[in-house]
DNA sequence: GGTAGGATGGGCT
DNA sequence: GCCCATCCTACCC
C-alpha cells in the first residue's frame, strides 16, 4: 500500500519508451480476496510470492497483459498493479505499437494499454526491475496532496477497499476519477 | 457526452 | 464451463 503511493511520480522505462506512473492499485495478501494470490501459491502466482522488485505480468481476457510490481518479502504475497502512465519518451514508438491516431493521453492510460505501448509482454514475468531492461527510475518528488485514493475498479471481490491511487493532475488518469479535484500547477509542470 | 456488447484464451472450480 | 485486476466499436443522446 505504501509502495503503491510511492510509485506515483516514478518513471517506468523500457528501452526507448518511458512514462510517469500516474495510477496504481495495491493487491494485498491476507483478506484481500481480489488478489490473484488469495487462492494460494499456484504456477501463475509464483512470482507474487517471490522477492520484491520483480515484475508480475499476466494475461487478462485472453488478449491483454497487465504489469504488477511485487512488493513483499519472499514467501509473502503482495503486488501493485500499474494502471496508467503519462508518456514522456518514445512517444512515436508507442503510437506505432498502439495503432496511431490517438491523443498522447490515451496511449497508456489503462493497464492493458500501457503494456502494449511500452512493449511489455509475458516474457517479462519474473524480471528484476532494478536491473533492466525494464526499470523503475526515481522521478520528481510527489506531494501527498497530489494523491487521490479511491476504491479499485474492474473487480467485484473486496471492491470496497480504498487501494487505488492517482496523481490528480494527470490527464492520463483523470477520466476514471470521480469527483476530481483541480489539478495543481506543480503537477501540471512536472508532467 | 454516454453506455452496451463482443473479442478471446488461460486459470481454476 | 465459468470467470475474469480490459479495451474498442457501434450506437444513442
Amino acid at each position: 500500500m505504501q509502495v503503491a503511493r510511492g510509485l506515483l511520480g516514478q518513471v517506468l522505462v523500457h528501452g526507448p519508451t518511458a512514462g510517469i506512473i500516474v495510477e496504481t492499485e495495491a493487491y494485498l495478501g491476507g483478506a484481500d480476496l481480489a488478489a490473484h494470490s488469495a487462492r494460494g501459491l499456484t504456477a501463475r502466482t509464483r512470482v507474487v510470492f517471490g522477492p520484491p522488485g520483480h515484475a508480475y505480468v499476466y494475461l487478462i481476457y485472453g488478449m491483454y497483459q497487465c504489469l504488477n510490481l511485487v512488493t513483499e518479502p519472499a514467501g509473502q504475497p503482495g503486488c501493485v498493479l500499474i494502471r496508467a502512465i503519462h508518456p514522456v519518451s518514445g512517444v512515436e514508438l508507442m503510437r506505432a505499437r498502439r495503432g496511431d491516431t490517438r491523443k498522447v493521453e490515451q496511449l497508456a492510460n489503462g493497464p492493458g494499454k500501457l503494456t502494449l505501448a511500452l512493449g511489455i509482454t509475458l516474457a517479462h514475468n519474473g524480471a528484476d526491475v532494478t536491473r533492466g531492461p525494464l526499470v523503475v527510475r526515481q522521478g520528481a518528488c510527489t506531494r501527498e496532496s497530489e494523491i487521490a485514493v479511491t476504491p479499485r475498479i474492474g473487480i467485484t471481490r473486496s471492491a470496497e477497499l480504498p487501494l487505488r491511487f492517482l496523481l490528480v493532475g494527470s490527464a492520463c488518469s483523470r477520466a476514471r476519477l470521480l469527483s476530481e479535484p483541480r489539478p495543481s500547477e506543480a503537477v501540471k509542470k512536472s508532467l
